[in-house]
DNA sequence: ACGAAGGCAGACATGTCTGTCTATATTGCT
DNA sequence: AGCAATATAGACAGACATGTCTGCCTTCGT
């Protein structure tokens, strides 16, 4: 019975763990208002966790925004792979352009990391570096079918990903930008 | 005479006129570090500029930034229409590769404005789509000798152009993106 | 030569941000 | 029931940002 009462029956639903609570807001601010812009006095007060809370999970600002690259990164290749991966490169790009076209999505987290933080050498930028080598590595591998400089090719339809998603972010999510069909146009040249 | 005598001067060539080294430098440093991580005490310092100069000849920082992005469109479409302006889409794209792959470019400051001010509705932000609004629009028209979507068809390329810009920004000035090659197969495909 | 305009140096007010610390309350486990 | 771990609220320190203001010096037109 104690584990009724305690359990509150309930009546702490409306407070899940600190630690995802915060992620959850710092996801959500960090991309729709930017990273430097987002102070961690706001994400604590969105996610209704007290200061000490907050740095007993997190070390520092920095750490929290590597765990958002981290999660992002993990958000983009689950969505990707699952329920299937995709067959071929073609397969692939159907499911970008579905992702880069989605109402909610304004633009690419590892972009906007990578335009606040200029010098190359920062480790936030570092991340989007690392993460736009490996959709690069995995275009140039299911690029194995053509007989062509397959990484001239995967940077080609890369280029074109990162440009619809730059759109996104100029214009915002209303503005839908071609992607697939500038890719299938590509694909064509390759063959 | 008097006139003669005024412009007579030159002897300050080591220190040109407040406002030009302000702009100067913060150009420089908004390019190369970011706009919200570079402070108005920096640019002073580095422009050599006094608190109260740099307040006389700038109302606000904000005022600066948009200085800086109305001399960067002045500098794009000056560099795009000197000295001849292109004769065809492919010139344009000749000169605008050869842009994006110059060494000592490492993105769009548009796109990085954007990025930096994801709310559509700032005014910094609002400079961006307005710049891009008038590259797709002369894109455009110099695909009036093309019988397709030419709206389509500019948004297609602008992709490409964008992507490569991004990319830019991501790798650094290191890595070339065949952003003209790109554009050409897509030039085909809309024949 | 002289007076006004503009530049220089830097203190200061104000606000914001990150991160530390204390004190109190709640939770969870045994 | 009671103890250890964790949550909350919020004061506080220290750094840094923008923008105002004062006082002094240089430059330039007349």
């Amino acid at each position: 019975m104690s584990a009724f009462v305690k359990m509150g029956g309930m009546k702490k639903r409306k407070k899940a763990d600190p630690r995802a609570r915060i992620l959850e807001v710092a996801n959500r601010l960090f991309y729709a208002e930017g990273v430097r812009a987002t102070g961690t006095e706001k994400i604590m007060a969105v996610a209704e966790v007290a200061k000490a809370t907050f740095y007993r999970h997190f070390e520092s600002k920095d750490a929290l925004v590597l765990a958002y690259l981290d999660r992002s990164a993990q958000a983009f290749w689950d969505y990707l792979m699952s329920p299937t991966p995709p067959g071929d490169v073609h397969e692939a790009l159907i499911k970008i352009d579905r992702l880069a076209n989605h109402p909610d999505v304004t633009g690419c987290p590892f972009l906007l990391i990578a335009a606040e933080y200029p010098d190359i050498a920062h480790p936030f930028h570092r991340r989007a570096i690392e993460q736009k080598d490996k959709l690069l590595a995995y275009l140039i591998d299911l690029l194995k079918p053509f007989a062509i400089d397959r990484t001239v090719a995967a940077t080609k339809l890369l280029t074109i990903i990162d440009g619809a998603l730059s759109l996104r972010t100029v214009y915002g999510a209303s503005k839908e930008i071609p992607l697939l069909s500038s890719a299938e146009a590509l694909l064509k040249s390759f063959e």
